[in-house]
DNA sequence: GGCCCTCTTAAGCGATCGCTTAATTCGGCG
DNA sequence: CGCCGAATTAAGCGATCGCTTAAGAGGGCC
C-alpha cells in the first residue's frame, strides 16, 4: 500500500470510473489499473466491480475509499502543517477525558495559551485506560484525568492538580428528594443517565456502581455531561454530577441532590507526563501552570461555553475515535 | 513521503532514539536515518536535533510526529476494517451540520439501521458548506443539512425530510419576556449564544442576523445547542433555538419565547445525494426513510440521548476538524 | 588528545514502484 | 455473431525504495 496507491483508489471510486480516474491523474489507465490491482492482491478484496456501465464499491472498497480519503487528507495536511511550522510555536500534545473536555478544559488551556508563549495546543479526547500508551508512544505530551493507575504509571509522573465531589441529582419532585441518608441500594432501580464515555469501569460513575455493587438495568447515555444533567431536571432519571456545574441548578431547584449515604464522592484528576528527564519544555510549563491557583480560578468558574472565535479554532477534537493505536509493524502497514 | 518513512519517523519520536527505532523496528541504523533523512528533504525541516544525549523534536517534527502516528493508525484501521468487510453490511456514509447531529440525527439513523438491513452507517460532521464537495468527491453518500445551494447542487438531488421552526428564547425574567411584537433591532445589544457551528453566514443564526441586520457585538459559542439553551435558561444571553428541542423548558417556564416580529422562523432540512445514476442503493434507501412518517416521528420525538451501547459503537464523529478535502495531487502528496 | 557513543553519509544491491505501449479479456448492443 | 468501449493483463524500463556494510562526523567525558 502507497500513497501513490490509495489516491488512484480514491480517484476511481470519486469518479466512478478507471478511464476518468486516468485522464484526471494525467496518467495512462494502465497505470491506474496497476495501482488498484495491488491494492487488491494487498487486502484481498475486489474493491469495486463492473456495474451497468459504471463501477460499483464491494463493502470493503467503501471503506477502504472513506479511509483513503482520510488518509490523503491527513498526509496533504501534514505538509502544509509542518513547513508552515518553521520557527512556529511549539506544539503541546492533550489528551483529556471527555469529562474534563466538556467541564473543565476550555478555561484552563484558555487561561494556558493566554499566559504562556509560543505554545500551540493540539487537545484530544479518550477513554483514560488508553492514557499509559498515549504517553509512552509520545502521542500526547500530557494526558488530564484520573491518576495512572499501578504499572501503567512506570516512567511517569502524576500531579494532581483539582478536587472534585460527585453528588447524585434528579429532578426536584424526585421521591427520594426529600430524605436523608438514603441507602444507596435505594438507587438500584433508577435509570441512570450518564456521559458520553458510559458507564465502563474507568468512569467515576462506573466506579460508584462498582463501590455500591449497584448493576442499574437501565443506563442511557448522552453526549454531553450538560445533556445528561438537563435530563435529570427534566426527571428522566438520575445522575452523577460534579457538584461545581450544577451549583446553578441546585439553586434554582431544577435539580435536587439525593442525599446519598456515601456521598459526596470525593475524587482528584491528575496532570500525568513522562518522566523528567523525557518531558519537553512546553510539558513541564502545562504541569507547572495548572497547579497555579490562576489555573484553578479558571477551571471552577462555571463555563460550559467559550468564545466564538476560539472555539472555531482548528483543534482537533476526536470523540471515541475507534483509534488503535500504531505499533511497530512495517510489514503489514507496508506491504 | 512513504509509510514505511513516516513509521520509522514516528518510532524515534516514540523512543527518542534513532538507535532504539532501530532496533525496535529490526533494523540497522543507517535504515532508519535515511528513512529520516528523506522526510527532511520533503519537508524541508531538521525534524529532529540532537540535544544533550537525547533528541528534540522541531516544531515541524512535533506536527509530523502527531501526524504519522495519526496516518499510520488510519492505515491499520483500514486494512483491519477492509478485510472484516468481507461480505459484510454495505456502508453508508452520511454527513450532517452540527445541529442534525446534535438534534435528529441519532434518533432517525437509530430507526433506519433498525429498519434496513445489512447497512453499517458512518456519519460525520462537517459545515453545509463543505456539503458539495464531500458528495462530488464521493467522501459522503448523503448529506443532510440546509438546500445546496446554486451552481453547488448541479448534478444532486435535494428532497426536503423536516420542518422546523426556529424562536427567539431567553430566561423568563428577561426584560422582552413580555412585550409583544418586537422589533428585531432591539436585540442588537444582546448577547447571543449559539451552537458549535458559530454564527458564520451558513448557520441559521447567522442567516437571521443578515435578515434582520443585526451585527451583535457580543457572540458566545457552546460546544452544543444543549448548553447554548441551558446557558439562555441561566440568564447568560438570547439564543435561537428549535421549537422542538425545547417545548419543555418553554412549558416548565424555565425558557420565554421572545415574541420577535419576524419569528416563528420556517426552514427545512434536506437530505441530499448525488443524481439517481450516480448513487448507491444505501443512498436510495436512506433517502426514502427519511420521508416517511416513521422518520419524521423519530427526530421529533424529544431525545438528546441515545442508548448507551449504541452510543459507544465505533461511529467515527469528527468534530470541527480542519480537514482539508484531498484533491488530485499525487506529486505533491507522494514526491 | 583519545575514547566511546550516537547519528549521518557513502556506496552498492535486489525488490518494488510507477509508468509506458501493446495485446487481451470482458460486457453490452445492434 | 461482430463490433466497440472499458478494464485488465503482459512485458519492459528507469527511478526510487529499503536495506545492507563500511566509513565519516560530532559530542560528552576521562
Amino acid at each position: 500500500m502507497t500513497f501513490a496507491q490509495l489516491q488512484a483508489f480514491a480517484t476511481v471510486a470519486r469518479l466512478g470510473s478507471v478511464k476518468a480516474a486516468a485522464r484526471s491523474l494525467g496518467v495512462s489507465e494502465p497505470a491506474v489499473s496497476g495501482a488498484v490491482a495491488a491494492l487488491r492482491r494487498d487486502f484481498g478484496d475486489e474493491l469495486f466491480e463492473r456495474r451497468d456501465g459504471g463501477i460499483a464499491l464491494t463493502p470493503g472498497g467503501a471503506r477502504l475509499a472513506s479511509a483513503a480519503s482520510e488518509i490523503l487528507g491527513l498526509a496533504a495536511r501534514a505538509q502544509r502543517s509542518v513547513t508552515e511550522a518553521q520557527g512556529a510555536a511549539a506544539l503541546l500534545r492533550v489528551a483529556v477525558t471527555p469529562a474534563i473536555s466538556e467541564q473543565v478544559a476550555p478555561p484552563v488551556f484558555d487561561a494556558f495559551t493566554g499566559r504562556v508563549q509560543n505554545v500551540e495546543l493540539s487537545v484530544e479526547v479518550h477513554p483514560s485506560t488508553a492514557f499509559a500508551g498515549l504517553l509512552e508512544d509520545r502521542i500526547a505530551d500530557v494526558v488530564l484525568g484520573p491518576r495512572l493507575s499501578g504499572d501503567a504509571s512506570f516512567g511517569t509522573e502524576s500531579v494532581p492538580f483539582l478536587r472534585y465531589r460527585l453528588v447524585v441529582v434528579a429532578r426536584s419532585s424526585h421521591r427520594l428528594a426529600r430524605r436523608r441518608e438514603i441507602a444507596p441500594a435505594e438507587l438500584a432501580g433508577e435509570r441512570w443517565l450518564v456521559g458520553p464515555a458510559g458507564a465502563g469501569p474507568e468512569t467515576a460513575v462506573g466506579a460508584f456502581f462498582e463501590r455500591h455493587r449497584l448493576a442499574p438495568d437501565e443506563v442511557k447515555a448522552f453526549p454531553t455531561y450538560a445533556a445528561a444533567a438537563r435530563a435529570a431536571a427534566a426527571g428522566e432519571g438520575v445522575a452523577l454530577a460534579i457538584t461545581h456545574t450544577v451549583l446553578d441548578d441546585l439553586k434554582r431547584a431544577s435539580l435536587a441532590r439525593l442525599d446519598i449515604r456515601g456521598t459526596p464522592v470525593e475524587r482528584l484528576w491528575y496532570a500525568s507526563a513522562l518522566g523528567p528527564d523525557r518531558r519537553s519544555a512546553q510539558a513541564w510549563a502545562l504541569l507547572r501552570f495548572i497547579t497555579t491557583p490562576e489555573a484553578t480560578q479558571a477551571m471552577l468558574a462555571r463555563s460550559g461555553g467559550v468564545p466564538a472565535d476560539r472555539f472555531r479554532s482548528p483543534v482537533y477534537v476526536t470523540l471515541w475515535s475507534s483509534h488503535r493505536l500504531p505499533r511497530a509493524r512495517t510489514k503489514e502497514v507496508q506491504s
